[in-house]
DNA sequence: CCCGAAATAGGAGATATCTCATATTATTAT
DNA sequence: ATAATAATATGAGATATCTCCTATTTCGGG
């Protein structure tokens, strides 16, 4: 097993490159991303310590592998699939573990696309808002949310902007700040399930 | 274990209440239902021969449970989770099977996710048509697909409409006929990754 | 065979979201 | 420090999609 480490936008996987790794995050953050054929790229999830990486290359020998790009430094354990597939699958603390997390993406996926179907940006927006603000302040990067929720640039800004006007968030220098956390929670609370 | 059956349209598990089996399906069809807060249903995915369900629960004590129902006479083997929660969870066969069948899961999930993001429904139906046309008959029930595929009725019939009117169905009594496999081929084309 | 429920069908207007175009401001590499 | 690149902003018009309404048709149960 090996240790790696990567930079900040570097590019742990390459889209359509099989790894000859499969990785476990220690420490930082990454990107999931795909490309379709006209060009769009879309940010499918992204990917925090305690995450695997590689895993569907490890059980599929037909896959189509995603990019993954750090989005912070990230280090992570590097087991060499080539030496150690077999015995991974073969052990059974490993596959339990496995199991798990796979269930937990699977479940946050499904999660993830109902709701997207279900409902406007506004409720969506709120939820995200509220699971990435570092207490009352709220600074990703537009383009990075826009990706991850789907919608273009200009309409990402046109419901910040609402949320301003409504008093719900205010725009300071380079971030914004929360000012009625229960009007975001009674939008964002919208998507759970009953 | 034991051998369920199930009529069409009746629940194998009810939305919120935890099952006392693990199903593995071997013949007919279902749907996983997921309802929100505001009483809209979201039609999650389709579950045919040869998938588990109950999966989830197995694996987590805590989990809200989805609603499933049979669309088909449906047969399966129903295991006792707590007769058998242990040594399953100690089986290396069963576990790597499971971790495959959580992996394609987990990827198709988030495929439909993201194609939902970035694609019209015009291209989405196509695909759907494709998918589960008969030979060059699609019959689907409109309710369902618009469920499925998350859009309102009224949306649905308009695209449909519109493919007719380009020639690309036909509607005949009771389903429609594809009249121009090649168009909807394009259209379906453009969800494939690169 | 009849009835009520579910499914199909389509009009009309509202809203969410997109595309394109154009500035301005940060950030990064040289 | 400068130039190139990425990110932020905003307007205007187009399109995808929704909601509400109202008929008509199909279908399963008594």
């Amino acid at each position: 097993m090996e240790v790696h480490e990567y930079k900040r936008d570097e590019w742990i996987i390459r889209e359509g490159m099989r790894p000859d790794y499969l990785y476990y995050v220690i420490e930082g953050k990454a990107k999931i991303y795909l490309t379709y054929q006209n060009g769009k790229v879309s940010l499918i999830n992204f990917i925090n310590a305690h995450d695997y990486i590689g895993e569907m290359e490890l059980l599929h020998e037909v896959y189509y592998t995603k990019g993954i790009q750090a989005t912070s430094k990230l280090i992570c354990f590097a087991i060499p699939l080539h030496h150690c597939r077999k015995r991974l699958l073969e052990d059974t603390t490993f596959l339990r573990e496995l199991t798990k997390f796979l269930s937990m993406k699977a479940t946050k996926m499904a999660e993830k696309y109902s709701q997207s179907l279900s409902f406007p940006l506004e409720n969506r927006l709120a939820d995200f808002i509220l699971q990435t603000a570092d207490g009352e302040i709220y600074k990703e990067k537009h383009v990075t949310v826009c990706d991850f929720l789907g919608v273009s640039y200009r309409h990402l800004l046109h419901v910040l902007v609402q949320f301003c006007e409504k008093g719900y968030l205010e725009k300071e220098e380079r971030h914004y700040s929360i000012r009625q956390n229960d009007a975001l929670h009674r939008l964002a609370d919208v998507l759970k399930n009953k």
